[in-house]
DNA sequence: TTGTATGCGTTATCAG
DNA sequence: CTGATAACGCATACAA
């Protein structure tokens, strides 16, 4: 038997005894087909198990229906959440997703963008490996659209979705400030690092609002056994005798993880949370859990999938003339038992 | 400017003087070129910034060079390993990963399959969303090669690949026996759930090869807060006045976040772990973190990844006449502190 | 070794 | 409304 292969158009229109064209026309629905002829074809088609070659519509069309994805290969829960939410984006518009990893390192990340023109993917949606480098990846895209989600790397053209990062620091300050804070740390963040450096000054920024003072605790790691370090610098700098605490009244963590070390030191050593110093964290990192044990920004990643989606299709259907637009997202402050209700 | 297209090989083959064909043979390498024109189509294709279009490409081959995968929208730290690993394989043989999330409900998966062979890919992993509903989905693909990863249904043709259950049970019992067990309590498997049932049934299969009586407690829920309920009835019904235990020796829990429930009350209510009970778990929930609280079973997906692309590339090399192969991978017992040393 | 011509399966154009 | 036919871009059988 060598009819393995699937039925063609000219199959089912040999069948329906009509032209392809008619056939074409009665299955796509491009054009008018009379009743009989719509009858015919549609039951020829549904007889053979007819399915519609794409590869052939898309060569015929210049056009995929499909983007892609080009990703980090961080396994972290945020990024399969951005996996779903574009993947379930595209598929109310019937396109596919091809997905892609790169390494922080230029000729990969450039492969992945080739490989993708050369399939001809009608859109990219793309979160930049690294920040040197992905540049002139992007740039390689010419005339194919693309979307940045998560990091951002300047272009001239490409759209971008990110992360509200004031928005961000003013919510959580403004939460603690609320909550009687008048002296926040910062824990778990690298004064020697660029972004983490700005993340401070934008924490001390909404500070000075609030008339908060914000300063940083020295960098001890941004995971659990950096919290926990960190907390117990304070207890034995801060704590004297029993229940006297002269230290800051609220603590900004990193994440959760730097949170929950220092929570559980400065419990362990009866300093009262949220009671004399309340704790809050800047990235939820287990979205998935809901256990409010600490208060906590979850970043909006399902959120900036959809977006990044709604960017795409938008530039993929309105052609060249584009100027790059920068969506940015607000975080949601999700409260917990480690700030005062 | 019109020319926002990209090149086509005529292009090339025009600015390098040759016929298309001398083009496409210089480019792909599928027959000997002379040196001197092999050396101008490069040069023009270069200057040209030619990209070989996948897509014409793949309709006169009549292959694709893609794979699909379908998974179920479960956001865990499993399935994103699996995407990876898989997504990793694939590169190798350089080949694009399309991507599609199942419902657990019939039309939809079945859409996924008819979409992708609609796309011509050249093969399938699916990890079917549901037992029932995905058998005809799977035949659906007809000739073209499907791998089932993770679950597994029972069709004809398809390979599978999945943990090795009855490994995964013996493992965890002998490294109970071996430091001392002899009454072990299953703890988070429902007794009402098929899948369950044969895992308990597993363990005490094994439980009396090594003389190790193995029971199943009460059915409280396969989340941390089902741990914490079934410790506190153990401690309840079997911690006598202080220090006294007449309870299991060895709790198995279906995971880590049972067993997490569980440790917490034990300790808590002075029960010594691993001293008078050691715990452990059949599931490591978070594979990334590297904490050694909890003797646990890490379950393999990255190389059910790999093994998956491995038996499909495989198939689709051979063609049609195959038949079904399922392999089995044991997990990796990842000893902790809750057993003893 | 190189060139010419054909077909992969669809869709759009252009006549009827 | 319908049919014949010409692309889409590439790879190969056949001829030179």
């Amino acid at each position: 038997m060598d009819t393995a292969d699937q039925p063609t158009l000219a199959d089912v229109a040999e069948r329906a005894g009509v032209s392809v064209a008619t056939a074409s026309r009665a299955l796509t629905g491009a054009r008018p087909v009379s009743d009989d002829l719509q009858r015919k074809v549609r039951e020829a088609s549904k007889s053979l198990g007819y399915r519609r070659n794409t590869v052939a519509s898309s060569l015929r069309l210049q056009r995929t229906e499909t983007v892609g994805l080009v990703l980090p290969r961080y396994t972290t829960t945020f990024l399969s959440a951005l996996i779903e939410s574009v993947s379930d984006g595209l598929e109310h518009h019937d396109m596919s997703l091809v997905l892609r990893y790169s390494e922080p390192d230029a000729v990969h990340d450039r492969e992945n963008i080739e490989s993708l023109i050369g399939r001809r993917v009608d859109g990219i949606i793309i979160c930049p490996p690294s920040l040197e480098v992905s540049r002139e990846s992007i740039e390689a895209a010419g005339a194919i659209p693309v979307v940045q989600v998560g990091r951002f790397v300047e272009t001239d053209r490409s759209d971008s979705v990110g992360l509200d990062e004031d928005r961000a620091t003013s919510m959580l300050v403004a939460h603690l400030a609320d909550r009687g804070a008048g002296r926040i740390l910062v824990v778990g963040l690298d004064a020697d690092a660029t972004a983490d450096v700005r993340r401070i000054r934008a924490l001390q920024a909404t500070g000075a609002l609030r008339g908060v003072s914000v300063s940083a605790a020295e960098f001890t790691g941004a995971v659990l056994d950096g919290g926990i370090r960190a907390a117990e610098r304070l207890v034995s700098e801060y704590a004297s005798g029993d229940d006297g605490w002269s230290g800051p009244d609220a603590l900004v963590c990193a994440n959760d993880d730097v949170a929950s070390g220092v929570l559980a030191v400065l419990r362990m050593r009866g300093v009262a949370v949220p009671g004399t110093v309340q704790v809050a964290s800047l990235l939820d990192l287990a979205p998935g859990r809901e256990d409010h044990s600490t208060t906590t920004l979850r970043h909006p990643w399902p959120e900036m999938g959809r977006e990044a989606v709604r960017l795409l299709i938008d530039a993929i259907g309105r052609g060249s003339d584009r100027v790059a637009r920068r969506v940015s997202l607000a975080p949601q402050l999700v409260p917990g038992s480690s700030t005062r209700p």
